[in-house]
DNA sequence: TAATTACATTTGTATATACAAATATTGTTA
DNA sequence: TAACAATATTTGTATATACAAATGTAATTA
């Protein structure tokens, strides 16, 4: 279906409206399959994002304002994000020497078990989300949402 | 910036992860922008969103379970959304007459006057947003959307 | 037709989120 | 260097969300 059809709109769109409406929605769909799999894990899908996030840093540490930026959803409230994967012990805190204003933050190697326990899992989950389209396709949907985010 | 640049991975990504991952990330950002709008007039995207799928029924009333099934996000109580916009009467409900289990629910006039206040200014936010695409680009992104929900 | 199942919504409750104000630290300037 | 501004995070509080259980209604079946 296309996205008109799906939300069953009447009046018709203008593409604009109907391209956002198209990636709000197509968002929200891809989301849903995770959310299964983070929740048998006791995680949000915040969480997951800053486990991730952290990894990333490759064993540095990530402040709390480095970690709010890259953030799919910029919780305004990433202290207690990080309060909560603390409690877990996926992650560690400690307060920055050079700066005693920021905090760093790290991923625990349980925290690293986990995400790599989930790997193979959200992988597979992913790759049947877009398994109707081709690589050439995927490559074409990259380079114009990156367009279009472009400032 | 491309999405990998965006969010600063050092591992690359896997075309259908990089995907994902783009079209969550361009969500929250397309997002962003309205929900000021929407705060000054004290709505909700939700709540935006519901006063919108109520518009598309030209007249005829929706049941609750439909709107949770247009809904962008998937909201798992209705109930008190509709209710909130109930207190700000921008729409009824009543007991359906056919079958007194569901609830039928109408945008008021005071509801359709809002989103008339409303509509020129997210076209405009949306226009803006886009405005790196041509139409041709605008009409393949959609296309490449819709063809990855499709089951 | 009584009991059972299915359906549609509501309610209770725990958790998460949004936003503003407060705190703590560092940097700047009069 | 004292006062002020800027930065980074935390805390308070109100609201929103998620999920399960409860309620009320309709349909099915024994």
């Amino acid at each position: 279906m296309n996205i008109e059809e799906v939300i069953q709109n009447r009046n018709p769109l203008t593409p604009a409206s109907k391209t956002i409406v198209n990636i709000m929605f197509t968002s929200r769909r891809v989301e849903e399959g995770a959310l299964v799999v983070f929740k048998e894990h006791d995680l949000t899908h915040q969480q997951y994002n800053v486990l991730r996030i952290l990894r990333g840093q490759q064993g540095k540490p990530a402040n709390l304002s480095t970690i709010q930026e890259r953030m799919i959803d910029k919780s305004s409230n990433t202290t207690r994000l990080i309060d909560k994967l603390i409690k877990k012990e996926l992650v560690k805190r400690q307060v920055c020497e050079k700066n005693r204003r920021k905090i760093e933050v790290f991923i625990t190697s349980k925290g690293m078990d986990l995400l790599k326990t989930l790997d193979p899992i959200i992988e597979n989950l992913n790759k049947e989300l877009v398994n109707n389209l081709s690589n050439k396709e995927l490559e074409t949907l990259n380079n114009l949402l990156d367009k279009l985010r472009k400032e």
